[in-house]
DNA sequence: CAGGCCCTGCTT
DNA sequence: AAGCAGGGCCTG
């Protein structure tokens, strides 16, 4: 569930807390969320290093360390990562690796456990499956119009699957996905290629606009999110379809309907979207 | 391209 | 007790 606002705002928060500690010691409670490492090498190879910078692409983020190897965090749907400047006694339910720092201490949560972390080269490319082939970011200037036309203009296939793929545009997952093809007018059943010039301008503003909303409201919490001081976000007050099947649509008042597209549950008023 | 898999808590 | 949530990868 967390998306590239999601993710975006929790980088904001652990980029601002921090570089410059050291983490003094790992605890994993749930070795097979290391994905490329055993828990011996994963604590040998961060231990007793520096936190440089936190950054991200698409829906991962980069914990840069000073030292060979760095660390690569996916948090897929129930993934949280947090950091509590005083140490508690108490561990919130499903903590499942705690990283002790020079101050305080980063959580990483999981409660249904696909989140994924990777040991990678600190320069260069992952080596991670998919993280490598990225698309650009659907905020990133790289992210143009122009190439969004070029990558539907020969595509078949419905334009919500394409969206998902992440080798496309990175960072949309299902919520945001059904959010920009609502404000773009777009069905999400619509093949790519029946999409013309016009309206893929349109699809590409809606996109970076959706984006950004969801990174200035803090992220979008309908069940698991939460940003890296443990709040919820304020986006789901901003939502036009997702999560409102059988509502009037915000525009027209027509019923959202729900159906089932690449294997989602997808959302969209039939009335505004053609 | 569709469908299964992972995985657990919550809803029906 | 079954169904649902879905990101990314894998198989048929």
């Amino acid at each position: 569930m967390p998306e590239l606002p999601e993710v975006e705002t929790v980088r904001r928060y652990l980029q601002n807390h921090l570089p410059g500690k050291s983490i003094q010691k790992i605890e994993i409670f749930l070795p097979r969320l290391i994905k490329n490492a055993t828990p011996q090498q994963f604590a040998a190879a961060l231990e007793n290093k520096k936190i440089k910078s936190v950054e991200r692409r698409g829906k991962y983020l980069f914990l840069h360390m000073d030292g060979s190897q760095s660390l690569l965090i996916h948090l897929r749907m129930t993934g949280r990562l947090t950091y509590e400047e005083e140490n508690s006694s108490v561990l919130p339910r499903f903590s499942r690796i705690i990283f002790q720092l020079t101050q305080g201490r980063m959580l990483y949560g999981d409660v249904r456990t696909l989140g994924c972390l990777w040991l990678i080269p600190s320069v260069g490319l992952t080596g991670v499956k998919g993280c490598d082939t990225l698309g650009p970011d659907g905020t990133s200037p790289n992210f143009t119009a122009v190439y969004l036309r070029q990558k539907l203009k020969n595509n078949t296939r419905t334009i919500k699957s394409f969206l998902l793929d992440q080798t496309n545009v990175a960072g949309l997952g299902n919520i945001y996905v059904d959010e920009a093809l609502f404000a773009a007018q777009i069905i999400p059943l619509r093949r790519c290629n029946r999409i013309g010039n016009k309206t893929t301008v349109r699809l590409h503003d809606a996109i970076v606009r959706v984006l950004e909303e969801g990174i200035m409201y803090g992220g979008t919490t309908i069940r698991d999110f939460i940003n890296g001081s443990g709040k919820e976000g304020k986006n789901q007050h901003n939502l036009c379809v997702y999560g409102r099947e059988g509502r009037p649509c915000p525009v027209c008042g027509t019923e959202i309907v729900y159906i089932k597209v690449a294997g989602r549950g997808t959302h969209y008023c039939p009335q505004c979207q053609k």
